[in-house]
DNA sequence: TGACATACCTTGTTGTTCGAGGTATCATAT
DNA sequence: ATATGATACCTCGAACAACAAGGTATGTCA
């Protein structure tokens, strides 16, 4: 069962910031760690995830350096900047207060009270 | 503080239907009770709201009704059908596994143990 | 009379995802 | 040798969704 793209909209910047935070990342990995860490519900294209990395990196929230793998083939591995970890903090605080809205909305109100 | 509007998408039809859940309602009412509910997170704007709901009429998930409200004035109440109660359901399991498919990727990843 | 809230609607712009395509390297099997 | 598939990067155009900004009209209140 796929997820509906429209609820990918808004939050794939928010997951690659997560991702790095543990490390620096190729974007090739990041698709399958990305998978990986939600079960197989995320499931990001290519298409998706390039374009955010590089306009991340354009923004200095990222920094992008070549690595060669053991294999002999060149990644590009993506690190977090230090404005990078504070779009992802405020990335975080939207995240909850959107799941709380939803979730309040859900349950009737956030005050419901029955 | 406004919310990013990508992670709107996506999730404006469940919250929609959500509040026909609760008994009929007409459009503008559904944009005040959506910021009621949300304590202002959510400010769904008309140009969001009506074309969603035609939408859903045409799709057969809403019906509509005229209904002159006490100070005269004619209001348009939508209401949920079967179809719609159905769709509901499917839209709140979706959103069950995107929230929690997020709360992995934040946490590290689904069986994350350490 | 004018201003404001109510109540409905549409159009054009913008932003985001995805599908489909392209390039190239490396490992494996035939 | 050669073909296939996984790895690894990239771009473009179509489709979709939210929004801003505009429009229409009625009711209320100063």
């Amino acid at each position: 069962m796929k997820l509906d793209k429209g609820l990918m909209a808004g939050s794939s910047t928010l997951l690659v910031l997560t991702l790095l935070e543990s490390g620096d990342m190729y974007g090739y990995q990041m698709i399958e760690e990305l998978a990986r860490r939600s079960n197989d519900v995320f499931q990001m294209q290519e298409g998706t995830l390039y374009p955010i990395l590089h306009a991340l990196e354009k923004g200095k929230y990222l920094t992008a350096y070549q690595q060669e793998a053991p294999s002999g083939r060149m990644r590009k591995y993506y690190r977090l900047t230090r404005r990078g970890r504070e779009l992802l903090a405020d990335k975080k605080a939207e995240w909850d207060r959107f799941r709380q809205g939803v979730g309040d909305v859900l349950s009737g109100g956030a005050n419901a009270l029955a």
